[in-house]
DNA sequence: TTGAAAGCGCTAACAG
DNA sequence: CTGTTAGCGCTTTCAA
């Protein structure tokens, strides 16, 4: 199905402004030599016809592709959007187009629409995370085109890599906690089979806080992927079982402001009856009457660092971009 | 590793099935007959190569685009990624694919989409909001694709429209800050210049409101988009200036969450001493302690529709999807 | 500076 | 059921 229709082709120009089709072509692609009175008559064919170039057939003629495909697991919070914007800023400047795929956090969803977008044959791929289904590793590695993963440097990228050490955010997450006086430190987490970057956070959480003599005193885990409801609701069970923790550290932002509003209803005082801290740094939590302590990640930088390197083309990188600690006011 | 390889085409699967290029092109398919031994040869011919179709080329010989092309405005909250998924959950059962394209609320940034998007001949267009640069209302109605305009239904759309009447929501929301008793009422809101919706939902208010004998005491704009931070900043600016207001509305909830962590912070009891609306029905605000008093959208529902409505192409549709209060405990 | 012609990889008749 | 053969609309040599 589609449609069919006849539309406008540089055929059609050609013969408008009495010229050659290549001619055409020429001066929409502002490329080679043309001489002003021909070009002239051409924009004015085109602009009087309305004529669009075909892209599709332009792709297919000259081989290279200007497009990008871009995978990110979810467009819930600002999180991916900020890295969006960061990698179209990037790939504008350089003269490609993104497309992007929502993988919903899924493994196998992400490896379909890995197939999917290289039938568009894209001069570059962008991912989101080091994990990926055997088959899509297949399918990156085997299309020959730029591969860039982004997020996260805890393990081994298939080409380029732009993002900082989950595990680090996790440690330095915990050191914060400790060095504030916490000891009994619960957390509340949404589902990490799917969102590996969380579970590598909670195990380099896990690991200073081993360190520093701690065990998690008690955990709650939603079963879908992370939202205010789900940590508010989640840090309501988990304080029934556990009264008391009196520090909770939360999968990301949106959890952490979910366990900040059942605080909030519930009268208990933060941070000195329970501290929170989160993950990334959102807008909602800066703007709380007392700020949300949490890690702060370059976003933008990330998915702008990313489209360079997928302009760029320079055998394989990577790049720390780091994270930083916002105290807060809740931790 | 990292070597590029050059692509594989439809000729090296037949040649390796040991089959014609069409016979692999209709297993591909999955359309005309083709017995179960050659399918069962070229699908593992398929598998051994890694073969991934060029959709460029297939689009290109087919004439029959399965594209299609969506611009929203921004995905800096939840609005427009909710429409996003219902689009693309009708698109996908329709055998389309979505390209996204955000515009950041400018509409010359909108007719430059629209035109890069045309470029892919697309089966269908959808866009937001009725209000376009003449240049764009020139390209879409050149086009001949199908056009569906999202979420307003105040004035003429170019073909098919899905959404609710912005000006409507503003009366109803008028309507219940009076109902409740509420008479001086002040607005804080974005730039209006470049959000119409947001304008016309004003529009609306206003309208009301003076049918109730009222006029807006005070009001706040702000110059940027709307956000959680803006919103804030500017309520305590109304307030400063119009400290007897007994009611605000805002533009959004993104502005009235704003709003709200301002009267947490400076402890001002809502809805008692200030009652605050919004407009969406975002989870935050529905996760706030006290739910925010909103009106709620279907926005999944209404990209759903439009998908189905490219999809369909049977002709000039108008559909209502209404909107619902949403009483909460701040107005 | 310009035009003619040969593809790009695939689909869609049309034969066989 | 399967292969052959034209294109799809554009880019890109190569001559002129």
């Amino acid at each position: 199905m589609g449609v069919k229709r006849s539309q406008l082709t540089l055929r059609d120009v050609a013969r408008e402004a009495g010229v050659g089709e290549s001619t055409v072509s020429r001066v929409l692609r502002n490329h080679g030599a043309v001489s002003a009175e021909t070009r002239r008559r051409i924009e004015t064919a085109v602009a009087r016809l309305g004529y669009v170039p075909n892209r599709i057939a332009g792709l297919l003629a000259s081989e290279g592709s200007t497009l990008v495909a871009i995978i990110v697991p979810s467009l819930t919070n600002n999180v991916f959007p900020n890295v969006l914007a960061g990698a179209n800023s990037a790939l504008d400047a350089g003269g490609f187009q993104s497309v992007v795929g929502v993988s919903e956090y899924q493994i196998d969803r992400e490896e379909s629409l890995i197939r999917a977008m290289l039938a568009w044959r894209p001069a570059g791929l962008i991912v989101t995370g080091l994990e990926h289904s055997e088959g899509a590793i297949a399918l990156m590695q085997g299309s020959g085109v730029r591969v860039v993963e982004l997020m996260d440097l805890d393990g081994d990228g298939l080409d380029g890599v732009v993002g900082f050490s989950t595990h680090a955010v996790g440690r330095t997450s915990a050191s914060h906690l400790i060095g504030r006086g916490y000891r009994r430190i619960g957390y509340v987490g949404h589902n990490i089979q799917r969102d590996a970057r969380a579970g590598k956070r909670l195990a380099g959480f896990r690991e200073a806080l081993a360190e520093g003599g701690l065990t998690l005193v008690d955990s709650e885990l939603v079963d879908g992927m992370s939202s205010i409801e789900a940590g508010r609701d989640a840090l309501a069970r988990l304080l029934v079982r556990s009264p008391a923790l009196d520090a909770v550290y939360f999968s990301n932002d949106d959890m952490a402001l979910g366990g900040y509003f059942h605080c909030l209803g519930q009268g208990i005082a933060i941070p000195d009856r329970l501290a929170l801290f989160g993950f990334n740094g959102l807008e909602a939590g800066r703007c709380l009457p007392q700020p949300l302590s949490t890690i702060k990640t370059p976003r933008f930088l990330i998915g702008e660092t990313g489209g360079k390197l997928v302009c760029a083309d320079n055998g394989p990188s990577r790049v720390d971009v780091g994270f930083e600690l916002i105290e807060g006011a809740t931790a």
